[in-house]
DNA sequence: TCTCTATCTGATCGCTGTAAAGATTTAAGT
DNA sequence: ACTTAAATCTTTACAGCGATCAGATAGAGA
């Protein structure tokens, strides 16, 4: 039968094609921005007629979504990367907080795919429940914080933290604001101080072991 | 002499065609939702051929735009209705914030827009420099609410305020949240639960007199 | 009245997403 | 090895989209 999808060499008459346009979906998000992102020049983009695609993916939304899907691991990653160059677990939240910022500004059009199959749903995505996602990093990041809330009080700490975490990732590309990040130490102390603002990222609380 | 919009029957000049493209726009919006709007759908929509348009929008962002302007408006206003209605200046930032996620909330087709219009922007939209604009109204009321920053730091809490509003806007549509919704009172109750979280809304400071 | 100009229509172009049918390659069963 | 079934890719086609342009129409001013 088909092997797992996961190994590369899996040459056919293209290869494995799926995992190609996703790349190549990604190649122009980079190159060409969100609006030149369609179905066609994915195919043209990857090498194969513009139905080509229709084989692995249901539609266009479902190669956004495997797309997308690739941009929240990456967010993980880099989430998962500054908790543990933390120096310890109350600074933890706060880094957590500027490498969301932090990639959401650095991949723009990744970012807005990411976003756009979200505002579609009425269900949470399915990456938020893996381990290694951002969400419940963001969960094990508030507990180890210190606090020891109940679950309602984790679950309305991680949405605040994420509300104000996507609300600044979209508000922070205005010039407008450029003076202000200027006097705050460039880009970085712009959303350091955001956040700060929004003390979701620095609550009160003894440090505990990590609890992930 | 002009008939002023009021149907009648169908002159070969509509009359006040770009005031009925908005209309009719916002009307597809309602109740067919953001992927239904396209500028020929408008355009049947106002009874009028495809091209139409054309003379009074140069392309069909500019009738977004449009769109996204009486959002604004309409935004602001329900932004001054819950200053007026609050009872005291400190009280005021929180109803400001739980009107602004209800609006988004209410009208999610026409909120998406106006952000659409927003997110291939740096410049931050005209809207915000009228007097009425709900930017504005956030800062007086953070200026009413005491603490009396200096510029910068109105600016800083402005965004901050801004961005957990926006955010909370748009997670706020998970089924997922229903639970914790339900045990906070409901929609209105877990809005105010979120911006009390994030402080934003809640400042420290005496009350002053009304800037505006 | 005649003309000018703004507005609206109709036809058209290149692009899009998607479907259906045919071709080709790999895998399975004997 | 030979046949058959399944998976993959191409070709062709269609309706809808945004946009342009030449021409029809109507109201305003001379």
């Amino acid at each position: 039968m088909r092997e797992t999808a996961s190994a590369a060499a899996k040459p056919y008459h293209h290869g494995d094609l799926s995992r190609a346009l996703v790349q190549a979906a990604r190649r122009i998000l980079e190159n060409e921005g969100p609006a030149a992102l369609s179905l066609r020049a994915v195919a043209r983009e990857a090498g194969v007629s513009p139905a080509a695609p229709y084989h692995h993916f249901k539609d266009k939304n479902e190669l956004l979504e495997a797309v997308a899907e690739e941009g929240w691991e990456q967010l993980g990653a880099e989430v998962a990367k500054a908790r543990e160059a933390a120096p310890n677990q109350r600074s933890a939240l706060s880094g957590i907080g500027v490498a969301y910022v932090t990639f959401a500004r650095q991949n723009p059009a990744l970012y807005r795919v990411m976003y756009d199959g979200m505002r579609d749903r009425t269900e949470f995505p399915e990456h938020a429940k893996d381990a290694s996602s951002g969400w419940n990093q963001v969960e094990c990041a508030i507990i180890a914080a210190g606090g020891d809330p109940d679950p309602a009080e984790l679950q309305l700490a991680t949405i605040a933290a994420w509300c104000a975490a996507h609300g600044l990732a979209e508000m922070a590309s205005f010039r407008e604001f450029d003076a202000l990040k200027e006097s705050l130490g460039g880009e970085e102390g712009f959303i350091r101080a955001i956040l700060d603002h929004l003390g979701v990222f620095v609550r009160p609380g003894r440090d505990k072991q990590p609890a992930v």
